[in-house]
DNA sequence: AAAACCTGCAACCGCTCATTT
DNA sequence: TAAATGAGCGGTTGCAGGTTT
């Protein structure tokens, strides 16, 4: 693989961090970064590639749009039987929803949940979220320590 | 024609987990 | 063993475009 390259400009200040949506012009510098030198440390590559952007916001970038095996376009009914299935049996692991269908990601599918599935899917999926998962810790701790009030969550 | 409302999706935020030092 | 750091995850938000009034 071949060394990185540093591109900053002497007495540019790269530090302020660009949000919000991506330009073509950005797409194509984190493609071309990645093509050239692959992932190697999101949050030292942005500079690198000359990118004003978070580590993190390139790392979104390339997973849920830029990546060359993505699918997008509309899901298959196979794909949303499965989207289905695996919510009932696993819940909102939404990055294990998407290991098994490949060139979905994680937030495509949880985007796909919440415009299209939440209302036809009424019932609670067996697995639990990290919230829950937590409400029952902290439930779990009062019982523990009964001084504490317990804060009830209408689920 | 335009204002108000709705919908879908890209992106951010805060947190946890895994790895390294 | 603990602290620091990076990666990944899920919840949520904000905006653009479409639809309705």
């Amino acid at each position: 693989m071949a060394e990185p390259v540093l591109h900053l400009q002497h007495g540019k200040n790269m530090d302020c961090e660009k949000k919000g949506v991506w330009s073509p012009e950005e797409d194509k510098k984190l493609i071309d970064y990645i093509t050239k030198y692959g992932i190697w440390n999101w949050s030292q590559m942005p500079k690198f590639a000359g990118l004003s952007r978070s580590g993190k916001s390139c790392r979104l970038r390339w997973m849920n749009y830029l990546r060359p095996d993505l699918k997008r376009g509309p899901f298959h009914p196979k794909e949303t039987q499965t989207v289905i299935r695996m919510y009932q049996s696993l819940g909102c692991r939404w990055s294990a929803i998407a290991k098994e269908l490949p060139g979905r990601t994680d937030n495509e599918i949880k985007n796909f949940y919440h415009t299209h599935l939440k209302k036809r899917l009424g019932t609670k999926p067996k697995g639990r979220s990290k919230k829950e998962e937590k409400a029952k810790q902290i439930a779990k701790m009062s019982q523990k320590k009964p001084l504490l009030t317990l804060v009830q969550f209408k689920i």
